[in-house]
DNA sequence: AGAAGACCTTACGCGAACGTCAAGTGCCCG
DNA sequence: CGGGCACTTGACGTTCGCGTAAGGTCTTCT
């Protein structure tokens, strides 16, 4: 079975990258600044692999659920090590643990914020159905531009 | 069956509730400024409640979750409406739909970054039962304060 | 030829979420 | 009554994650 069949060699523009994964040309520059991705160059131009495409759902992914740039490097970088250092590999190793411990408290917190607003959500409900029934079901922007209210925010940017 | 033995009407310190979530008083004050908790005041020292508490405990789980301190605010703002304008309930509503959707979307990015930490864990647990056997289970500090890499990280702060 | 795109680099700017002084107040303790 | 501590209010500094020009290159279309 050829190469080419088993897997196209296709390559990637970073504008393609961008609308596949709605991101900036500005942020995939960026994360290469960072370190995070480093694509191949035809020319000036960067040439993005299929490699390079994972890493960068990776990345997005991290950040997803707030992982800094730099933690997620560090996570990106595992894949490239194989026989690196040992004591480092030990660090990384008790870092990982602790961030998946982390995640997974992360993700108790998520249900909890899902219970609070899921049941705001219905006492708005029922607020609504007794008095403007026909606002329900809108998407927010079908709603109006809210006019602004006296005590919003005191110095909200 | 009297009132202060339901609730001991305690009070708390900005020390205090530091210490309780592992916070700093600037960051406290900060949330205030934003209009996210308004403590009482005994003269000039500010005087937390279990209901200030209470919001402090949202205010830093939706944090965890990745929520900007304007959306936790408006999380927050809801539990004090009652008979607000309908209008802006709908939009909330709307908003808050969005936001659950969001959550769980994240959840599953949390699923997916503990299983990618932990496939990565297990690749370097093999390696180092390999090779250095007496590095694993250990925390992060007890291992070694990492000499300095190379090409480490190029312009992280 | 000229204009339009798609890409590039450099560089300054920005908002969010605080950190970090500086300077003052109030209160207890020896 | 001086010292120390906990608290206060500004006000400026910092880090992160990009946004946003400004200007240059290369290809392609008309």
């Amino acid at each position: 079975m050829p190469t080419e069949l088993r897997r196209p060699a296709r390559t990637f523009t970073i504008r393609q990258l961008c609308q596949e994964f709605g991101c900036t040309p500005r942020a995939l520059r960026f994360y290469e600044d960072k370190g995070l991705i480093s694509p191949e160059r035809d020319g000036m131009n960067r040439v993005y692999s299929y490699k390079d495409r994972a890493r960068l759902q990776l990345i997005l992914r991290g950040k997803r659920v707030g992982l800094a740039l730099s933690e997620i490097g560090e996570i990106l970088d595992l894949y490239e090590i194989g026989d690196g250092c040992a004591t480092q590999n030990a660090i990384s190793l008790a870092k990982f643990r602790e961030r998946i411990r982390a995640l997974e408290s992360q993700r108790r917190d998520i249900d909890m914020a899902v219970d609070v607003l899921q049941e705001a959500c219905s006492r708005l409900e029922d607020q609504l159905k007794q008095t403007r029934p026909e606002l329900l079901e809108q998407p927010v922007e079908a709603i109006r531009p809210r006019r602004p209210r006296p005590g919003e925010m005191r110095r909200a940017g």
